[in-house]
RNA sequence: GCCGGGGUGGCGGAACUGGUAGACGCGCUCGGCUUAAAACCGAGUGUCCGACGCGGACGUGGGGGUUCGAGACCCUCCCCCGGCACCA
C-alpha cells in the first residue's frame, strides 16, 4: 500500500485546479438580479515583502475554509488576491541594493505569489491586482481627483509630523509614542504645505454608521470611537480688553462656568506673543513658551508637576463679568479644541493640580445631589449634581444648567453649543518616490490645477536617485516636473509628492469586482452586486488606520453617487497573533518559523491544518514546534484508514453507531464553521471520527464514515482530500456538495444518565431516550453506588430528562 | 487611570443555552514490532489518599454569593496581554 507523500499530491492538484479554473468566479451576466446567493470573502491584501509569514498563513487559511464551505454549499464566492505594493520598505530595499523599487517589488511579488500558490488557497487568480501598476493607480488618481472636486482633498500649510530618518511626513496615525511607526525614529515637527483628506467631515457618520455593521469585534469599534474622540460641549468666548480680543474656549462642562477662576493658553497660542510684546516679563514669557512648545506632547504628559507662567493679563468670564488671570501652561494643547481653556479647579483634576501649585482660587459650583459642596476637588460622575454659587442657575441640575447657560450665552453672542473631535484630517502627502503620484499641476497663473482625466495615469517618472532629501525625489525629474498648464497653457510644475500607501488600499476591495476595467475604477453595478464584503479577515493592527480610511472612502464615493452602500465591510474578523517562546514572532527576536520550511517537510495540508487547530482563531496563542508534525501524523492515519477501506471487500452499508458518529461530525463541523465561526474544534471532530473508524474497520458504516471524513476535511486539507476522494472513486471534491447531516440519525436511542447525590456524580447509566421522569428516578435509586450515598432523609429530587437525576439529602 | 480581551493538566486547548471538567492534539510512561533506532501499532497519563481491577477527597487565578447543581451567573480582589491617555 502506498503511503502519504504530500508533495507530489499537492503539486498535482494545484495544477488540476488551475487547469479546471476551479476557483474562478465570473461576474454575473446581470448584476442587477440578486437572485444568486453570492458571498464576498476577503482577507487583507499582503504587503509584498517576499516572505510569507505565519500571520498570513492563518489569515488566508481561515478565509480559505470559509470560501470552500460556502462554495460547496452552493454560493458564488468572490475570493481575490492582490498586493499592496507601494511603500517605504521596497524603496529602502531598493536604495540598499542599488536597484529600482519596481524591480524589488516585482521580485517580491513573484516570490510571495509562489508561496501563496504552494499553500493551495482557492483564489480567483484572474482578479489579481497590484497597487503599483499604472492600470491600478490610474484609478487611485482618478478617485483623488473626484475627492478634490468634491472639496474633500485640499492643500494646507500645517505643522506636520516629520520622520528625520525616512525623510518624510507621517500621518498622525503613523506616529506611535512620538516615534515613526515604521523605523522607530523620534518624530519632529515641521511646517509644510501638504495634501489632506477631509475625513473630519465624516466624523459623525463614521461613528453613527457603526450601527450598519453586522459583526465587528467590539474592541475595534471602541478603538475607532476613541480615535474619533467626539465630545459634546460648548464654545464660550472670553473677552480680553487689553488687546481687544475675543478668545474662544471649548468646554464639555459649561455648567461649571461660574467656577472658572483662571484661564490658560497653550504655549503655541498666537496670543502669547501678543501678551509678551506688552509685558514687562516678556523674556520670561517667551522663554517658557519656546521651551514648552519644543517639548513633545508625550514629554509634557509625563512631567510630574504642572508648570506655567502668569501673563499679567486678564480675561472676562462671560457669565459673571469676573476678570480671571490668564496663564500659559504646557498642559494645554494647541491642537485640541481652541488651544485655550477656562480652568475650573474645583471640578477638574488637571486644573486643580495647577491651582494648588500656584495658589489660585478654587470655587465649588457643583455639588452632589444629596450632599453639600465640599472644599477641594469634586469630579462629577453622574447627572445628579446640582449647581451652587452659580447666580441665577443655582439649584439647577447639571444637564439643565448646561443647556440654560449655553442658551443664555448664545443670546448674548458669547457662546454656542459645539462638538469637538480628536480626529484630524488625513495628511496624505509623502516626500518619497515609491508611491502613487498626486495628479495635480501647480500653475503660476491658475494655481492648483487638476490633471485632466484623459491624461491619467500620471506615470511615476524614472529617476536615478531615490534617496530622501526632505523634498520628493520626483522633483529631480525635471522633464517630468515642467509641464504646461492644462488650463492656461503657461509654464507650470507637477506636484512632486506621492500619496500615502493607505490611499491605495482604501479602495482595492472595489477594484477586485472589476479588475480589468479601463474605462472606470469599477462598474457600479458590480460593486453593488458584490459589496459590502460579507466577511473581511485581517490583523488587529489595522483596527484604526486602514479600516477607518476604507470606511471614509466608501462613504465619500457613496456621496459622489459612485456606489450604493455606505459601509465596505459587513463582518470583520481579526485573527489572533502567534507567539513563540512567549513573544510575537519577529525577525529581531529570532523566533520566526518559516512556513516554507514546514511545507517542505510536511506539506501545505499539514501546516494549514495546524494553524487552525492550534486554538481559537481570534485569540493569541503559542506556536508549538511539534504541532505540524502531529497534523502530518493525522493525515497519514487518514490516508491509511481510506486505503484499508479500499482494500476490504465491499460490505452492505449499515446504520450503526459509526454512521451516527459520522452524521454528528457533519453537524458539528458545519455548525462550528458557519454559525459559531470557530475553526479548531471541527478538526478535533474529524479526528474523533477517524479514531472511531480505526477502532472497528469492519463496521458496516465504515465506507460512509471514511467518505464523510474526507469530505469534511477538504476545506482544511484540500490536496489530500482531493486525492483520497478520487481514490474512493469520485471526482471534483472542490465542487461536491457540502455534506448534510441526517437529522433523524442525530437522535439517540439511548442516552447516558448522570446520577448525582447533592450535586456530585455518583453513577452513570445507559437508559432509553425519552424515558419518563419516574422511571429515571427509579433506575437511579436502584444503583448501588447511589444508595451508598443516600443516607439521611431525601429532601428533593431534580430530574433533567435524558440527562441527569440529582438526589438532595 | 479608562476601554477591550484573557487566566482550565507538563504544553496548545475543549466544555456553545448553568447539568459527566480536561474532548482533540503535543509531550511523557509502559508494552508490541525491530539485531537496533526511527516510523508505526496498543495501553496509560489532573493532584492526592487507600485494604491500587472496587473506591474516596481535592481540583478551572484568590475570596465571597446565587443555585439541587457554577469553569460558565453576581459581587470583590489579584495577575497577564492589547489599545487609549494632561483631549478641557
Amino acid at each position: 500500500m502506498s503511503s502519504y507523500e504530500p508533495h507530489a499530491i499537492e503539486r498535482k492538484w494545484q495544477q488540476v485546479w488551475e487547469e479546471a479554473g476551479a476557483f474562478v468566479t465570473p461576474n454575473p451576466e446581470d448584476p442587477a438580479s440578486r437572485e444568486a446567493r453570492n458571498s464576498y470573502v476577503l482577507e487583507m491584501l499582503p504587503y509584498p515583502s517576499g516572505e510569507l509569514h505565519m500571520g498570513h498563513v492563518l489569515n488566508y487559511t481561515l478565509g480559505d475554509v470559509v470560501s470552500h464551505v460556502r462554495r460547496r454549499s452552493g454560493w458564488s464566492v468572490l475570493r481575490p488576491m492582490g498586493y499592496d505594493a507601494f511603500g517605504l520598505p521596497a524603496e529602502n530595499a531598493a536604495i540598499r541594493e542599488g536597484a529600482h523599487p519596481r524591480e524589488v517589488t516585482e521580485r517580491n511579488i513573484a516570490a510571495i505569489r509562489g508561496q501563496i500558490k504552494r499553500m493551495g488557497w482557492s483564489i480567483d487568480w484572474t482578479r489579481e491586482v497590484s497597487t503599483h501598476e499604472p492600470e491600478y493607480y490610474r484609478w487611485t488618481q482618478w478617485i483623488f481627483l473626484k475627492l478634490f472636486e468634491a472639496g474633500l482633498a485640499y492643500r494646507k500649510a500645517a505643522p506636520v509630523k516629520w520622520c528625520p530618518n525616512d525623510q518624510t511626513v507621517l500621518a498622525n496615525e503613523q506616529v506611535i509614542d512620538g516615534r515613526c511607526e515604521r523605523c522607530g525614529a523620534e518624530v519632529e515637527s515641521r511646517n509644510l504645505e501638504q495634501w489632506m483628506f477631509k475625513i473630519t467631515d465624516y466624523a459623525d457618520r463614521l461613528l453613527d454608521d457603526m450601527a450598519l455593521l453586522e459583526s465587528w469585534p467590539e474592541r475595534v469599534l471602541t478603538m475607532q470611537r476613541n480615535w474619533i474622540g467626539r465630545s459634546e460641549g460648548a464654545e464660550v468666548t472670553f473677552r480680553v480688553e487689553e488687546v481687544d480680543e475675543d478668545v474662544p474656549v471649548f468646554t464639555t462642562r459649561p455648567d461649571t462656568l461660574f467656577g472658572a477662576t483662571f484661564f490658560v493658553l497653550a504655549p503655541e497660542h498666537p496670543l502669547v506673543e501678543r501678551f509678551a510684546e506688552r509685558s514687562p516679563a516678556r523674556d520670561e514669557l517667551r522663554a517658557y513658551a519656546r521651551h514648552a512648545a519644543a517639548k513633545k506632547t508625550e514629554e509634557r504628559a509625563a512631567a510630574d508637576e504642572k508648570t506655567g507662567v502668569f501673563t499679567g493679563f486678564y480675561a472676562i468670564n462671560p457669565v459673571n463679568d469676573a476678570p480671571i488671570p490668564i496663564w500659559v501652561a504646557d498642559y494645554v494643547l494647541m491642537d485640541y479644541g481652541t488651544g485655550a481653556i477656562m480652568a475650573v479647579p474645583a471640578h477638574d483634576e488637571r486644573d486643580f493640580e495647577f491651582a494648588e501649585k500656584f495658589g489660585l482660587p478654587i470655587m465649588q459650583v457643583v455639588a452632589p445631589a444629596d450632599g453639600e459642596a465640599e472644599a477641594g476637588l469634586y469630579v462629577a460622575h453622574s447627572d445628579e449634581e446640582i449647581l451652587v454659587n452659580s447666580g441665577p442657575f443655582t439649584g439647577l441640575s447639571s444637564p439643565e444648567a448646561k443647556k440654560a447657560i449655553v442658551e443664555s450665552l448664545a443670546g448674548r453672542g458669547l457662546g454656542h453649543a459645539a462638538v469637538n473631535y480628536r480626529l484630524r484630517d488625513w495628511l496624505l502627502s509623502r516626500q518619497r518616490y515609491w508611491g502613487c503620484p498626486i495628479p495635480i499641476i501647480h500653475c503660476e497663473a491658475c494655481g492648483i490645477v487638476p490633471v485632466p482625466e484623459s491624461e491619467l495615469p500620471v506615470l511615476l517618472p524614472e529617476v536615478d536617485d531615490y534617496l530622501p532629501k526632505g523634498r520628493s525625489p520626483l522633483a529631480a525629474a525635471e522633464e517630468w516636473v515642467n509641464v504646461s498648464c492644462p488650463s492656461c497653457g503657461g509654464p507650470a510644475l507637477r506636484e512632486t509628492d506621492t500619496m500615502d500607501t493607505f490611499v491605495d488600499s482604501s479602495w482595492y476591495f472595489l477594484r477586485y469586482t472589476d479588475p480589468r476595467n479601463d474605462k472606470a475604477p469599477f462598474d457600479r453595478r458590480l460593486v453593488d452586486y458584490w459589496l459590502p464584503v460579507n466577511q473581511y479577515i485581517g490583523g488587529i493592527e489595522h483596527a484604526i488606520l486602514h479600516l477607518m480610511y476604507a470606511r471614509f472612502f466608501t462613504k465619500a464615493l457613496y456621496d459622489l453617487d459612485l456606489l450604493g452602500f455606505r459601509e465596505p465591510f459587513a463582518r470583520l474578523f481579526n485573527q489572533g497573533m502567534i507567539y513563540r517562546f512567549g513573544a510575537k514572532m519577529s525577525k529581531s527576536k529570532g523566533n520566526v518559523v518559516a512556513p516554507d520550511e514546514l511545507v517542505d517537510r510536511y506539506g501545505a495540508d499539514a501546516l494549514r491544518l495546524y494553524i487552525l487547530f492550534m486554538g481559537p482563531a481570534d485569540q493569541d496563542k503559542e506556536w508549538q514546534d511539534t504541532g505540524v508534525e502531529g497534523m502530518w501524523r493525522f493525515l497519514s492515519r487518514l490516508w491509511r484508514v481510506v486505503h484499508d477501506e479500499l482494500d476490504r471487500e465491499p460490505q452492505e452499508p449499515g446504520s450503526t453507531a459509526l454512521a451516527r458518529k459520522a452524521h454528528e461530525t457533519i453537524h458539528k463541523v458545519t455548525d462550528d464553521i458557519e454559525r459559531r465561526f470557530v475553526f479548531n474544534t471541527p478538526v478535533a471532530a474529524v479526528m474523533e471520527l477517524v479514531n472511531d473508524i480505526s477502532r472497528d474497520p469492519a463496521d458496516p458504516a465504515s465506507r460512509f464514515a471514511v467518505e464523510t471524513a474526507v469530505a469534511l476535511i477538504q476545506p482544511y486539507a484540500p490536496h489530500i482530500a482531493e486525492e483520497l476522494w478520487s481514490a474512493l472513486g469520485h471526482s471534483r471534491l472542490w465542487a461536491a456538495p457540502w455534506p448534510v447531516a441526517d437529522e433523524s440519525l442525530l437522535v439517540r436511542e439511548t442516552v447516558e444518565l448522570v446520577i448525582q447525590v447533592n450535586g456530585r456524580v455518583r453513577d452513570r447509566l445507559q437508559v432509553a431516550a425519552g424515558s419518563p421522569d419516574e422511571e429515571l428516578v427509579a433506575l437511579a435509586r436502584a444503583s448501588e453506588r447511589v444508595q451508598a450515598h443516600l443516607s439521611g432523609p431525601e429532601r428533593r429530587v431534580v430530574v433533567v430528562p435524558d440527562k441527569l437525576v440529582n438526589f438532595v439529602v
